[in-house]
DNA sequence: AATGGGACCAACCGCCGACAG
DNA sequence: CCTGTCGGCGGTTGGTCCCAT
């Protein structure tokens, strides 16, 4: 623990490492008097040796109340492959679904469960024509179900997540607060991996995200998403 | 028991946009 | 309009833990 231990910054003189318990508490408290924000006044307030950006990286992804210590769950990470789909490696995007989550736990999850994984072009083909005549055997079946839940196929394809509201929540095509949705966890994580047809287009989206960021994207085999949804979202 | 690798996590770095002076 | 500062974000790094071999 060498790289930041007890190491200052030369030129700013700012302390570098791992926060210890006295640090957080004078951070703790510069909040609860001052509020989010004016980090670079945190150092002077409370003559805590640290930049604004360490404090404020140490508040959002550990201090700040609410944030959930618990292992993802199955549904959450769900939502996190979905939303990856969409949006990219918008982590603070996604983050804003899940709330108690921070980017930085979703950033190092997707990192850590898919970005390491190049998925083979043929395979990931192959798996695609698979998939496809899976998803039309199986559409009979889900009709009853899609409808419940949405009027077509396409609606899914076309939601869009238009802009944000005051309280940060994105909202969707149909002007349903997504919240609402995470609320209930079990119905969007049901509602996801019901439909084939929303999956197969995500996928499609995905590869021209990948595209369009040069390869440079966290991108990961649809094979295996599909794969990881299917067993409940478990990795083997 | 030793070791190698993967998962997880905390923290830093660099870049960028917003905004005030 | 220009410039400096600040906050936010995505990328990256390296330590620790755990498990399989």
């Amino acid at each position: 623990m060498e790289r930041w231990g007890a190491v200052c910054d030369e030129e700013k003189g700012w302390k570098k490492g791992p926060w210890t318990p006295q640090e957080d508490k004078l951070l703790i408290e510069y909040v609860g008097s001052n509020g989010e924000g004016r980090w670079s006044s945190v150092s002077i307030s409370t003559g805590l040796n640290r930049s604004g950006k360490s404090c404020r990286l140490r508040w959002v992804n550990y201090l700040r109340p609410g944030l959930k210590k618990s292992h993802l769950t199955p549904q959450e990470e769900g939502i996190i492959i979905q939303l990856h789909a969409v949006l990219g490696n918008k982590w603070s995007a996604i983050a804003r679904y899940l709330p108690g989550r921070t980017d930085n736990e979703i950033k190092n999850y997707w990192r850590t469960h898919f970005k390491k994984r190049k998925p083979n072009c043929e395979t990931k083909k192959e798996k695609r024509r698979i998939l496809r005549q899976k998803l039309v055997h199986r559409e009979q079946e889900q009709t009853n179900y899609s409808n419940n839940i949405h009027e077509s196929p396409q609606a899914c394809d076309e939601i869009n997540i238009k802009k944000e509201t005051d309280m940060g929540y994105p909202i969707v095509e149909n002007n349903q607060f997504l919240p609402m949705m995470y609320q209930d966890t079990e119905f969007w994580f049901d509602f996801i991996t019901a439909d084939s047809y929303f999956w197969d287009e995500l996928w499609g989206l995905d590869d021209v995200i990948v595209q369009n960021r040069g390869g440079t994207g966290g991108g990961c085999c649809e094979g295996d998403t599909i794969d990881y949804v299917q067993r409940g979202g478990y990795m083997s």
